[in-house]
DNA sequence: GGCGTGACTTGAA
DNA sequence: ATTCAAGCCACGC
C-alpha cells in the first residue's frame, strides 16, 4: 500500500519526520521519484490542512521557512520548530544541515 | 478549456 | 562563487 498518489506519499513522509529534525520538499520529492516536482510537495502541505503532518518540519533546502507565511501565525512556524529545540533566526533554521533528515537516507 | 500562480529544485551562464 | 532560466504539476478563474 506503499504508493496511492503523490500527496498521501508525501502526508506519510512527512508524519515519518522525527522530532526535532526537518527537511526539504525537494528530498520528498526525490524520495517519491519526482524530484522536480518539489512544487507538489508544497501544494500538498497546502492541503494538509486537517492532516497530522508537520508541515512545519518541512522547509526548502537551504533551511528557510518559505512557508510560514502560510500558517494562522505569523511566527507559528518558528514558533513551533524552536519548541522541538531546532534554532531559527530570520526565518532560516541554525545548522539546518545537522537537523536535516533525509527520508531516502534515513528510510533506505 | 486556456492561462497564471505557487510552501521548490536543479543546471547552466 | 552568484545569478538566470527552465521544469514540474495541481488548482482557481
Amino acid at each position: 500500500m506503499e504508493e496511492q498518489n503523490f500527496f498521501d506519499n508525501v502526508y506519510e513522509v512527512a508524519k515519518q519526520i522525527p522530532y526535532g529534525r526537518v527537511t526539504s520538499y525537494g528530498a520528498i520529492a526525490k524520495y517519491l521519484g519526482a524530484a522536480r516536482s518539489a512544487r507538489m510537495v508544497g501544494w500538498a502541505m497546502n492541503n494538509s490542512s486537517g492532516k497530522d503532518v508537520p508541515a512545519h518540519r518541512v522547509v526548502n533546502r537551504i533551511g528557510v521557512l518559505t512557508g510560514k507565511h502560510h500558517f494562522d501565525g505569523t511566527n507559528l512556524m518558528q514558533q513551533l520548530l524552536e519548541n522541538e529545540g531546532i534554532e531559527v533566526v530570520d526565518n532560516q533554521i541554525v545548522s539546518f544541515k545537522e537537523h536535516f533528515w533525509d527520508p531516502a537516507k534515513e528510510l533506505g
